[in-house]
DNA sequence: CTTGACAGCTAACCGTTATTAGCTTATACT
DNA sequence: AGTATAAGCTAATAACGGTTAGCTGTCAAG
C-alpha cells in the first residue's frame, strides 16, 4: 500500500478512537512511521485528510449500498431469494448484515469516526442518519412488503416491522462499538431477538 | 445561579456540541462572561470541570433511577400501576420515557457528550452502556415479566421482549439528538412502535 | 477601621500545534 | 549523462492551548 493511502488508514483509526481534534498531525505521522512534514507532500491540510476519508468511505458506501439495492428510491430486491424464507435465512440475513457492519474493518472505524464527530456539522449528521438509520430502514421496509405480498407474513406497517426488525440490531452494534468483548452475548441475543421476530410475524399457515 | 455553576452548565452545552478536546477554556469562560484564569478560581483544571460535570450528572442519574427503581439488582416495580394495562398506559409509559430522555436539558446534553467521549476511556463507555443499554433495558423486561406472571400478555423470553420495545425507542432517541428537526416524525413512528408492539405481545383474551 | 477572603482582571509562560521553507536523495524520463 | 519530479528530512514560525503570578476591588467579620 502506497504512503498516501497509509496515511488515510492511520489517520481514520486514530479519529475513530480519539476523534479529529484530539489527534495530531504528528501522531497521524508516526502511526504512517514518517515525520509530520511529510505528511504535506500528500494532504495540503490536516482537514484534507479527514475530507479524503469522508470521499473515500462514501463512495465504498456507495457501490455497497447499490450493490445491495440498500439505495432509498429505486427497490428492486430480488424477491426470489426470499420466495422460501425460513427463520433461518432470516436469522442469516440478520447476523450477516450485523457481523458484515461490526467486523469489516473500514466500515467499522468510519462508523465511530462518525458517531464522534455527527454533531459537529449538520452534513457529517446527515451522513450518519442516511447510512444508519434512513438507509437501512427503507431497505428493510421494501423487503418486509414484499414479504407481505408473497402472503409469507402477516399484513402489517412494513416501517414498523423495518423498526422492529434493525432497531435491536442497531442498539447492538452500537453496544458492541463501545465495548467488543460482549459481541458473543450480543450475537446469542441478537439470534433470540430475530427467532422470536419470525414468530411473531410469520403467518401460522405459512411453510 | 452562582458562577460555579454557571461554568460547569456553559462547559456542558459546549462539550455536547464539539467534544472535550474541541473546546478551550477560553471559550467556557466567554460563555459565561468571565476571562479565562478567572476560571481557575473555580476549578483547578480543565479536567476538572469535566470530572465535575460527571459527578453531578452520575448523583442526578442514580436519584432519578432509584425513584423509579431502573438500578439493577433489586426491582420492586409497582406491579399494580400495571394490574388494570391498556395500550394507552404503555403509549404513555413509552412517550413519557422517551420525552424526558430527549427533552431534559441536561440529561440531552450529557447523553451527547456522553456519545462524543465514550471511545476515549473505557470509564465513559462503561457509563454509557449501563445508562442507556443495561439500566433501561433490565427495567422493561422486569416490567414485562411482571405483566407475563399477571397473564396479561403472552409469555415470551422478557430480555428479548425488552429489547423489542426499547432498541426502538432508543434509535428514536439518538436519531432526535442528531436531527432535532425529525422529532414530530420520530414521535409518530414511536407511537405506531408502541401500538404494534401492544397488538403483537398482548394476550387477545386480556381485557 | 482594619483585615482577610473571594472573585475578577491583565500579563506572562511554556508546551503544543499546524504549517512553511528549504535542503537532500532517489527514481524516472529524455 | 543530465535533469526534473517525488518524497523524505530538519529547522523554523506563528498561533493557540492550558495554566500561573500577581494585582485590584468588594464585602463581610472582628
Amino acid at each position: 500500500m502506497n504512503t498516501k493511502s497509509r496515511i488515510l488508514d492511520a489517520a481514520l483509526t486514530l479519529f475513530a478512537e480519539k476523534g479529529y481534534h484530539s489527534v495530531s498531525v504528528a501522531e497521524i505521522a508516526d502511526a504512517v512511521g514518517i515525520k509530520a512534514p511529510s505528511l504535506y507532500k500528500h494532504y495540503k491540510s490536516k482537514r484534507d485528510i479527514f475530507d479524503a476519508i469522508l470521499l473515500e468511505m462514501q463512495t465504498r458506501y456507495e457501490i455497497q449500498a447499490s450493490s445491495l439495492n440498500m439505495n432509498g428510491s429505486n427497490a428492486t430486491v430480488d424477491a426470489g431469494i426470499f420466495s422460501s424464507v425460513s427463520e433461518e435465512s432470516l436469522i442469516q440475513m440478520g447476523i450477516g448484515l450485523f457481523t458484515y457492519f461490526l467486523h469489516d474493518d473500514y466500515v467499522c472505524r468510519f462508523r465511530k469516526m462518525l458517531t464522534i464527530e455527527q454533531f459537529h456539522d449538520t452534513e457529517l449528521a446527515a451522513l450518519y442518519t442516511k447510512q444508519y438509520n434512513d438507509d437501512p430502514l427503507s431497505y428493510q421496509s421494501q423487503i418486509f412488503s414484499m414479504l407481505g405480498a408473497c402472503g409469507l407474513f402477516r399484513p402489517a406497517n412494513t416501517d414498523v416491522m423495518a423498526l422492529h426488525f434493525y432497531a435491536p440490531l442497531y442498539l447492538l452494534l452500537t453496544l458492541c462499538d463501545r465495548e467488543p468483548e460482549q459481541e458473543p452475548e450480543a450475537l446469542q441475543l441478537l439470534e433470540q431477538h430475530i427467532r422470536q421476530f419470525n414468530l411473531i410475524y410469520k403467518k401460522e399457515n405459512a411453510q
